[in-house]
DNA sequence: GGCCATGTTTGCTCCTAGACAAAGAACCCT
DNA sequence: AGGGTTCTTTGTCTAGGAGCAAACATGGCC
């Protein structure tokens, strides 16, 4: 396996105030795998093996209900740790990540966990922020979806988007990868329906500009000013 | 301030592992704080002076919505962490936590966190497995919340208050501290009239039996099988 | 013991968004 | 190019649960 640059994981938070010496170790362990579009990663309840970190690509991470309903609990950009069930006490995975597109990803044993933090202290503190990031968005989903209604719910979901991967286009910012209404609908709890009826709203209003798994928001301000129940 | 003594904190997972002199060093640094019924431990956006262990009583945590709107986060049992805002990277308390009876806890200043870490380096690692079920159970409360309608919600909170928090009563298991309808209301993203209404259904199929403030549980098994939609 | 604040129950109306249904559009594969 | 799959749109109907309103309990406090 060739060795995988340093530069490459030079802004991914969980290395950060790690000495490159110590990267570049930890770098040595991992390998680079290649996950074309529409595979699974991981699957949910099956062994935790290892965990990731995501160069290239986007993946699609969702609950499975026991009556078959799929529940979006994020996408995963490059740059993102994912996979760290092992880390948070889990011997198997919470949920199923599948590439969204042709994805590339950095792959550790899970085993190796307990060595890597025990030499490299900084990386469970790094870890706790990342996890305790993720927990700060969990609590604010549950926020919304205790109070506020589905058209605001899909405003701040589509703003968060933008966030982590819009992409500027001419028309505005654009979801930079293909996500369809489904998925919009399963990470607001609302249905592919509602979804789709928002959007033609909000496209006949020059809001957003939408297409077959696209999304362009040519209107973010007017968004978040929606988003957060603000006057115009 | 007299010591406090190492069997009182024997079963917090956050010290799982450490040596016993190593509990007791970081026992040294904390103080044993009173937080009589309806005080705030901490608020949300203040910024975040400490960390805690509760010994002894239950608090509510909640987050306040920009229009005022409540959202029961959790209740902390003793025993457990909270407040640990600045290990997950934050300057201020993310929601408040108030005292719902008379409470104690150990208080160590968060200034003192990157020290303790340092030099207890399984501090961080459990603390990650903490974070971790937090993760997990907020994920669960989205979930539910996406897929579920109120009935089986409230059957789902209800459950895992009697477990976090169950007491055996003559009559059933009895949910530990005062509770309102509006709490479980905050923590469904239900109303307090559909909770109330709820619960009467409830209380008139000999399930639960109510009171003010106060849930007993009759049949947690019928409540079960509510909560997973089987059939009975 | 009585008052008052806080919590609970219940009735009625209304509306948001889900359920069901079906057609239409975009893309992929052979 | 054709055909099939996947995704999207739109229409109609309906119901779960919110909103509003008011009466009713319960326990703490003076």
């Amino acid at each position: 396996m060739a060795a995988v640059d340093r530069s490459l994981v030079a802004n991914v938070p969980i290395f950060d105030g790690l000495a490159p010496e110590q990267i570049d170790q930890l770098l040595q362990e991992a390998q680079s795998m290649r996950y074309p579009k529409g595979t699974n990663v991981f699957q949910q309840d099956e062994e935790a093996h290892s965990f990731f970190i995501l160069l290239h690509g986007h993946l699609r991470v969702f609950k499975l209900t026991p009556d078959g309903q799929q529940v979006v609990v994020r996408f995963v950009a490059p740059g993102e740790v994912f996979g760290v069930a092992m880390a948070i006490g889990r011997k198997t995975y919470p949920a199923t990540a599948v590439a969204v597109v042709d994805s590339i990803a950095l792959v550790w044993p899970s085993a190796a966990w307990p060595r890597l933090v025990a030499t490299h202290p900084g990386l469970a503190v790094n870890t706790l922020q990342t996890v305790g990031n993720r927990l700060q968005d969990a609590h604010t989903r549950v926020v919304e979806m205790s109070t506020e209604q589905v058209e605001r719910r899909i405003a701040h979901v589509l703003l968060r988007l933008t966030k982590q991967a819009g992409r500027k286009v001419e028309a505005g910012v654009q979801i930079d990868f293909p996500i369809t209404r489904q998925d919009v609908a399963e990470m607001t709890g609302a249905t592919l329906h509602t979804v789709s009826r928002v959007l033609s709203a909000w496209e006949s209003q020059g809001l957003v500009e939408g297409g077959r798994q696209r999304i362009i928001i040519r209107e973010p301000h007017k968004l978040f000013m929606l988003a957060e129940d603000l006057p115009e």
